[in-house]
DNA sequence: TACTTAATTCAAATAACTTGAATAAACATT
DNA sequence: AATGTTTATTCAAGTTATTTGAATTAAGTA
């Protein structure tokens, strides 16, 4: 995904404006309503800039004028916060046997959300039906293409796999050395970002879930493998080559099960929407679908619990890393797993004690479920692109 | 060492030139010597501009003209490079034992160290000597106070770790509650960075050793424990709390040994001075300083070897942690321990089959030794405040 | 020797931010 | 109820650092 060596670039007036859009929208977005003189004295901005800034967003439509802030001294500030309608965007997520599709407006509400069964996901047969697929989306949202702020696509990691001496195959062989971005820029005509699922879910709850105001998080993805997404200071990491997160094939038990890998002991042999199907396959009972996975769960299935428990043990090693690696404000779950069993699986932790994150007078929990739900990737497509235009470019903190 | 939550602060002409002027000092250091039409394509700038930034870094005495660039066509393009004693930076380590003390030229080539033992490391007894010390470092060197760009002040980590439930105490208790950036700027009148050992030890490596030309690796620091210092994209990771990079109290045995933080099978456990120490001194043998394990060693000691092959045991398992993680383009270790023991660490090491590192035409080692000795983490010190001026805020790329 | 290529210089032009003075509107005080 | 204080806002320059464009310089190449 990533390959090419960059080097930072300088600014200049018009990077520095968009830079202070996204400084602006940002703060907006933390913590409206809120009033051009708060803005301007939290950015480090002086008022006549902030002014220009949200004179022109207010007349593109990004944000809107909500009444006047009263109660202090003082002209009254205008107040002023997103307007959900006036631009979107849509994050599509590749899987071996589905497309799936979600579509976010600019708060990241979803309005609207598709899943089409695919028998060939290879980009000849995929490409035509995600455009078909967008176009749905919009039609059905009654949008101008010209709001569409981008789309963001969304595929399993790792990428370059077929270099690796003994990863297993890609998920999507056929995608492999194909430029992602490039390919749906020409066949979608419009701003593309594309992301591993982990990622693109991390970002979907600083967007609009429950990291919405930290900065600093880890998001553990339940899909077929585990993988991991992790923002820092509000950007998300992606590693030198684009495989940051395969927490999967970290060894959480030396000489354990056997992994496709090569390894012998991987976290993802313990804890994924593949491991449970197995293990409880062993025991007899075919995992068709998630749902099939509650009703066990409601049931208080003997295996499942069997599993959980030792899931629970491996991930709540796999949190001590996490914890003492990152020092994160919080750790979230959430993927493919049904809520009701991701809340099992958390209930069931055992914390370490032995932690930075295991402080007195903690104010939020050290592990909690995300708000997405399991379209949480394609929601983490839309939302990468509300992101990007929320999201400074410059990380000066005074 | 970080609380307050910040936001990121708008741009205007003025920081946009510290920016420019960063990023034209990045791509000199990294691709020294360079002109400025080359600088101008690099960095996304008209040639213009870098020639004002140029003219203005030569008047300062930073660059230095260095004859022209024959060969092609065209006019011969004037060439640039580092003028290493036009300015220098000092870093200090504080330790519960001792001060050790490093000075590095603009470069970072190392031109002054110094090691002080200290019976009582608090602050009232430790600032004092802290000032002196840079002072000597100051008249030994025969520069002036106005050239030095700063202090980089270095602890070992964890900070706040009175709030921790079962953290042990500090390494340094009397240190903790104290904002060390600004006692140092009241007492020392210059810029200060603090930070713990192992990230300073991290940057050290980027801005003058093995790491020069890296923007994505990690770090492991052999101390009293083991400390991960990672940087991405060019800059140091440090956590919501200041905490990154606890990674000797991740669990690499379950129920392993107990440690003083209260779990069971700690990474450091196996792998730092203390565990070495503990190791020989049940066998009998103590360890005093670093000499006698490079001698034990040369000695082939079988106990010490026996330590080498447990310790290498759980190092295998924490890179292919960190690799399936961050994904870096390589991991350096470095700190403490003599060069023999680390290279016999590194050479004993079974690095994981199931890893994203683990790739065919790699074109460097997954792991390789780090360049700055013992004295690292002052050197890491000091090299925090040269990178501080070569690394660039923005971080637009494309 | 003439041509091509690329770096450099000089002189505007431009974009975006900052500054400062004047005004508006609410709450607080007497 | 009148006056004063505080804060937001507007308007009109002023400032900074960048970009643009034309002219010049100097080396390699045909």
């Amino acid at each position: 995904m990533k390959d090419i060596k960059t080097h930072p670039i300088g600014g200049n007036a018009g990077r520095n404006r968009t830079h202070n859009r996204r400084v602006v929208l940002d703060y907006v977005r933390a913590n409206e309503p809120t009033g051009r003189a708060e803005i301007a004295k939290s950015c480090g901005l002086s008022f006549q800039a902030v002014s220009n800034i949200i004179e022109a967003l207010e007349t593109e439509g990004l944000l809107v004028a909500v009444g006047h802030k009263t109660g202090v001294r003082g002209q009254p500030a205008a107040q002023y916060k997103f307007n959900p309608e006036s631009a979107f965007a849509i994050g599509v997520e590749l899987r071996p046997n589905a497309l799936i599709c979600a579509t976010l407006n600019l708060k990241g509400d979803c309005i609207y959300r598709e899943r089409l069964s695919l028998e060939d996901s290879s980009p000849d047969k995929a490409i035509p039906q995600v455009c078909d697929m967008v176009d749905r989306a919009i039609a059905h949202c009654k949008r101008s293409r010209a709001q569409l702020l981008g789309v963001g696509v969304v595929m399993p990691g790792p990428f370059g796999a077929a270099d690796m001496a003994d990863m297993n195959a890609a998920i999507l062989p056929d995608w492999e050395n194909i430029d992602i971005k490039a390919v749906f820029e020409a066949a979608l005509e419009c701003p593309i970002i594309a992301e591993n699922d982990a990622t693109a879910a991390a970002i979907s709850e600083r967007v609009a879930g429950v990291a919405r105001s930290m900065d600093t998080f880890c998001f553990l993805y339940f899909g077929a493998g585990l993988g991991l997404g992790v923002i820092t200071n509000g950007h998300a990491q992606n590693g030198a080559y684009g495989n940051f997160g395969e927490i999967g094939h970290i060894v959480t038990q030396v000489g354990g099960t056997k992994c496709s890998c090569g390894n012998e002991g991987c976290l993802e042999t313990y804890v994924s929407r593949l491991s449970v199907q197995k293990f409880m396959a062993n025991r007899g009972i075919d995992i068709a679908d998630a749902d099939s996975l509650t009703k066990l769960l409601e049931q208080n299935n003997p295996a499942l619990i069997e599993w959980i428990d030792i899931a629970a043990t491996h991930l709540s090693q796999a949190i001590g890393i996490l914890e003492n690696i990152f020092d994160p404000e919080t750790i979230v779950f959430g993927g493919a797993m049904p809520d009701s069993v991701t809340d099992a699986l958390i209930s069931r932790l055992q914390l370490p004690r032995g932690s930075v994150a295991n402080r007195k007078n903690r104010k939020i929990n050290r592990v909690m479920r995300g708000s997405s739900g399991h379209y949480t990737a394609a929601i983490g497509g839309a939302s990468m692109i509300i992101h990007q235009i929320t999201t400074p470019s410059m990380a000066l903190y005074s």
